[in-house]
DNA sequence: CGTGCCTGTATCGTATACGGATTTCGAGAT
DNA sequence: ATCTCGAAATCCGTATACGATACAGGCACG
């Protein structure tokens, strides 16, 4: 019973055409590039990148076991994501992120810096002109900037897992624009405890990002709920 | 730009074949039958279950995705878990289990206090006995049986994801028997705090579990660097 | 005009086959 | 005896092919 401690893996292996497919269509996932009523099929996406259905059906799989994708009879698409999930993964979030940005905070390189300013001031702009779709753009860049330069590498993996979710709860907030200056807002105070290199109030900042974001979330199902019933009524 | 929620899935699809090797596989690596330097081979295992290399290599992948198992170039074999890594997930750990140890103790139901109790009383009397493997075995299955309690499902999963860096950490800190009271008696303590129903309790006592954990897996990986450096001197 | 069956098709899961990379092993030289 | 080099074996990744299954749309029947 003995354990092997592996001294660093040097030998870097060239990747694998299902790996190569994988990351690009999680590139086009992260950047909310796959509708919810898209289908992925192995057959398309084989052709697509000039391969058998083989390596496009690994990256399927994968995806799904990383919780990006569902399997379904017909196709591989964006898993529905409960209610119920929604608010543990409020729950999880609060676990996790405050800790992840707090060694965001003391560890953000120079370079990293510059290009979440970069988003900071897309978003504000898009706010200003009322382009929900650019706000929405701008803030995924900056979360997504943000988890990359999480140096523990676990904790990043297990915050990347429940983007879905996320992406979900963000499509339904913006739809109501009052939402978008305290997004972006909370972003601003994340980004300027990151340049500050104040790990506790970087903590401090996404928690209560967090609560606003649940809260914004529970109104919108709320308004969507009214919505249908006011449909059902004029029906 | 809707979301549309998921009622629950009803639909039980049947298991597929790569599904239910990789969970008969799993079930070998977690009782340990796998060694350190036994090669999972796709086509043996086909052999074995009397199918085609591709759902063998199927559950071989996604048990690689799990972490249960590292890809090589000549075969599958155990992840060798670094260091650095182990000092992560003992972070990640500290984030995480106190939250689900205290969900669990406000929500577990009789029948999961009565099983982790016999876990309990076996992880005792293996002690008292200095069986080392069935104190692993017992400890092992407490984990197990909270974990499975755990009512946040993501939480849940989440926590799951680093099982084999918890396994390959306890096959090295259970080597010195001196650890087998301590991990007993913080196991009693979290029993307690569930059977009390105490959600403080059970925090306070998994943080503190943990952070013996990581003191023992380090004190154990300096005695294997001096045994090392013993063997060498005397060769 | 609505409802249920039935067939067609889309798509997945699995089987089989081939090429390429890497390791292992053995023969010959030093 | 040991080292080196090359051939063979091993094993993975990918390609292609063949059922199996679930969904959809049309057609018969009430």
């Amino acid at each position: 019973m003995t354990i092997v401690l592996a001294s660093d893996q040097t030998a870097v292996a060239p990747p694998s055409q299902g790996q190569i497919i994988r990351d690009v269509l999680l590139g086009r996932l992260q950047r909310g590039e796959i509708g919810l009523e898209d289908r992925l099929v192995d057959t398309a996406i084989a052709a697509e990148f000039s391969v058998s259905r083989m390596p496009a059906r690994d990256a399927l799989k994968r995806l799904v076991h990383e919780g990006y994708l569902e399997a379904t009879t017909r196709g591989f698409m964006l898993p529905r994501v409960t209610h119920h999930e929604i608010l543990e993964i409020f729950d999880l979030r609060r676990l996790l992120e405050p800790r992840a940005v707090a060694l965001v905070a003391q560890s953000m390189k120079p370079a990293e810096l510059t290009a979440l300013e970069g988003t900071i001031g897309d978003a504000r702009r898009a706010t200003r002109a009322g382009d929900t779709e650019l706000v929405f753009k701008a803030s995924e860049r900056f979360r997504n900037g943000w988890i990359a330069a999480v140096p523990n590498v676990s904790l990043r993996q297990a915050i990347q897992r429940y983007m879905t979710q996320v992406q979900a709860v963000r499509m339904l907030t913006f739809r109501d624009p009052v939402n978008h200056p305290l997004i972006v807002d909370g972003n601003t105070r994340l980004f300027d405890a990151f340049a500050n290199r104040d790990a506790v109030a970087a903590s401090d900042h996404i928690l209560r990002f967090i609560y606003e974001g649940e809260r914004a979330y529970l109104n919108a199902v709320k308004a969507e709920a009214e919505e249908a019933q006011q449909a059902a009524k004029s029906a």
